[in-house]
DNA sequence: AGTTGGACCTGACTGC
DNA sequence: TGCAGTCAGGTCCAAC
């Protein structure tokens, strides 16, 4: 699952890849992996030809000058100043492979450059790309609307008991909230939770100061930690970096998806609690409180 | 307004 | 072996 430490492995990887290179061949092979926002349930998406027509013309003959991330999103800029944001979802990867060598079957973009090419891969079609014009603040409204980069100065320990305060959902969930501090999905939710010491389960607006303190650093902790691994591969090995490796962070996971496996600090089998979203969070009952 | 639950999707896994 | 059913989760959206 495609989180900050894995979009910023692969914005790491492209940055040394791909920078100067000129997109001379656009291929959109899913109608949904260029779907427009508010439209993520339609499908058939509509409008998908000309959709395709205006996303090609946009990316032909530019040249990628940058590569960014914001969140879990990847962005390129181009020479004209426009941006491709890439977002990965459930299951998307960014691939940067020889030209003519097999395609992957659930390839969804193609971009051609040169004796290279970038594929967007995304078995579940979760993931999104999409052209958008700028690259200030204006050119992303809902990526304007998110919370701070948990690594960024504006990330402290302030800022996180304001944005708790008065909240009535549960640390777990608030974690992954994009719009409280960007980035956090599923796996290293579960992961801050534990270093913090912190049931998932516990009320976001009635955390102590030194929860809160416990809280902060455990996300850059782990957060920091992950990028050092280049992030988490699971067992079903659904996130490959831009190389197509595999990240290391899974041997360091404390609890996630590890139900019923004993603690690695103090042996007690390993909770799994759903949380509202359905969402399942792994928890120490004895590690954390 | 904050919060919740459903929908989207398909590969991997489980059970008969 | 095969097929139906379940699970997984990022994000948007409708509904409390």
């Amino acid at each position: 699952m495609p989180e900050l430490p894995e979009a910023e492995t692969i914005a790491r990887q492209l940055r040394s890849e791909i920078i100067g290179a000129q997109i001379d061949r656009v291929q959109v092979r899913h109608p949904r992996s260029i779907r427009r926002r508010g439209a993520e349930n339609e499908n058939p998406n509509p409008g998908f030809a000309s959709r395709r027509a205006r996303f090609a013309r946009a990316l032909r003959g530019r040249r990628i000058t940058g590569v960014g991330r914001r969140g879990k999103a990847v962005l390129l800029t181009l020479d004209d100043a426009d941006t491709l944001v890439v977002r990965l979802g459930m299951s998307g990867q960014i691939l940067v492979r020889p030209t003519g060598t097999p395609r992957e079957k659930a390839a969804r973009v193609i971009l051609g450059l040169g004796e290279r090419e970038l594929r967007f891969v995304d078995p579940r079609t979760f993931g999104q790309m999409a052209v958008r014009r700028g690259t200030g603040p204006d050119a992303f409204p809902d990526f304007w609307e998110y919370g701070p980069e948990p690594l960024s100065p504006k990330f402290t320990p302030a800022y996180l008991a304001a944005a708790l305060r008065g909240r009535r959902t549960r640390i777990g969930v608030a974690l992954m909230d994009q719009h409280l501090v960007a980035g956090i999905g599923k796996i290293y939710a579960d992961e801050i939770c534990f270093r913090a010491g912190l049931r998932p389960t516990r009320l976001a607006g009635r955390l102590t100061r030194p929860m809160l303190q416990r809280l902060w650093r455990a996300a850059r902790q782990v957060l920091r930690e992950a990028i050092r691994c280049c992030g988490t591969t699971d067992a079903d090995g659904a996130y490959l970096d831009a190389f197509g490796q595999a990240g290391r962070f899974r041997t360091r996971l404390r609890v996630y998806r590890r139900t019923g496996q004993p603690c690695r600090v103090c042996g007690t089998p390993i909770r799994r609690t759903r949380l509202s979203g359905g969402r399942g969070m792994h928890w120490c009952p004895v590690c954390q409180r």
